[in-house]
DNA sequence: TATGAAAGTTTGAACAATCAAAATTATAGA
DNA sequence: TCTATAATTTTGATTGTTCAAACTTTCATA
């Protein structure tokens, strides 16, 4: 049985893929998204490699196997439906629920994750607009835009938030950013760093580039 | 902060005091308790005693000293809340979350503990008849006596099921015996191993010795 | 009182996960 | 093409948890 230090790498090594373009993973990518050394990532992965979840190709970078992306898919869902579950039957704030998700989905056996998601009523999506891989390792990731590439001037629809960090998040809530929030990019400008938007009551609201980036909207 | 293994074994010794009218608990009933060697038993509890968890007396055996008792009333209160959610909450069946809590109260943070606890409404036991300590570390010890030594002839009820292993708890379903359930000892018979019962609707029915000391009535 | 079985302890080894620091490789820019 | 810098790997060590097997202590009883 994979120890839970494998599911954290595993899951790690996956997200990684999925928000890059390239095929591998650097171990320094690895190394500061679990901060761990370097070092400690290289020997990890090739334990990864020598159990079948991964391959790895030495200075280049890893990628999962079948087996690891299987592993991670299930460490996915575990963790979103956690989310899930308690922000909608816990009633615990949404910018608290990664921390806590972080340490339950290593220890929540499979017959409470499907009772949840039953509970749940088979849910697409996490309180962050994550979508929840099925229990045979499928998910769809709809077709998405940051508030950086999105066309100015259309209304859009937040689909998902993608950061966890809680500061983050907070400022989401307060300014009416969550999933589901209607808005409209009314210009971008490079020089200032700003995106400028129009909530739905026509509230003007600026965020520089890097938070633009976190909010994805549907394309 | 202490690991997942330091907190089973502090919860063990706390559980072994219980049981048990001497206040030294033995290396051979810990490693029993948790299925590890003896060797094993010995190295982690001078670990126990170096963090000012227990103290330790060679060849004697081992006691938790009061920062211990704390911290093993904290896994303990996590433990009996986790399982009584998993039963109220979640539907889970009552001979199948001691299994979950012991994965479980190891990774669920106060915040969460405290929200259960809310929702449950404060409870005093969990769905064995078990007392759940407070978030302070307190317990109150019903005084309760096993079927093995109650009085004869006298209604008594049942209020705690000391067993966790899913067949006898199982068993104990089926025959009415869960707490809350009322009852009376018609008769023992020592040579018999039999205990012979009369349940409120004076169906008869009996149990072993060994059987019948897992199941307290009130005294 | 002596002794042998049961209980406990020690020893030496293993594995998982980690680090710091030295050594190596890759690569971008001169 | 060469080289300095960044990234990666290796090395050697540490911590936590475990085991088997050798050894020691305890204690009941012959």
């Amino acid at each position: 049985m994979a120890t839970s230090t494998v599911e954290d790498y595993v899951k790690c090594i996956l997200l990684e893929e999925q928000v890059q373009t390239t095929e591998l993973v650097s171990m320094g990518q690895i190394a500061v998204a679990l901060s761990v050394a370097p070092g400690t990532v290289t020997s990890m992965v090739k334990t990864l490699a020598d159990s079948g979840l991964a391959s790895y190709e030495p200075y280049s970078g890893v990628r999962l196997t079948s087996a690891g992306r299987q592993l991670a898919l299930h460490v996915l869902r575990r963790h979103r439906l956690v989310e899930l579950f308690l922000v909608q039957v816990m009633g615990i704030d949404w910018s608290e629920v990664h921390a806590e998700a972080e340490l339950l989905e290593h220890s929540v056996s499979d017959l409470l994750i499907n009772r949840m998601d039953e509970m749940l009523g088979n849910p697409q999506v996490d309180p962050h607009g994550d979508p929840i891989p099925t229990s045979q390792g499928k998910v769809n990731q709809p077709k998405v835009t940051s508030l950086l590439r999105c066309p100015i001037g259309v209304e859009l629809c937040v689909v998902r938030v993608a950061d966890q960090h809680p500061d983050f998040l907070q400022l989401v809530e307060r300014e009416g950013l969550k999933p589901g929030s209607r808005l409209e990019v009314e210009s971008r400008s490079e020089a200032a760093d700003t995106v400028l938007l129009i909530r739905a009551e026509r509230v003007q609201f600026s965020l520089g580039f890097r938070a633009a980036s976190k909010i994805m909207v549907n394309s």
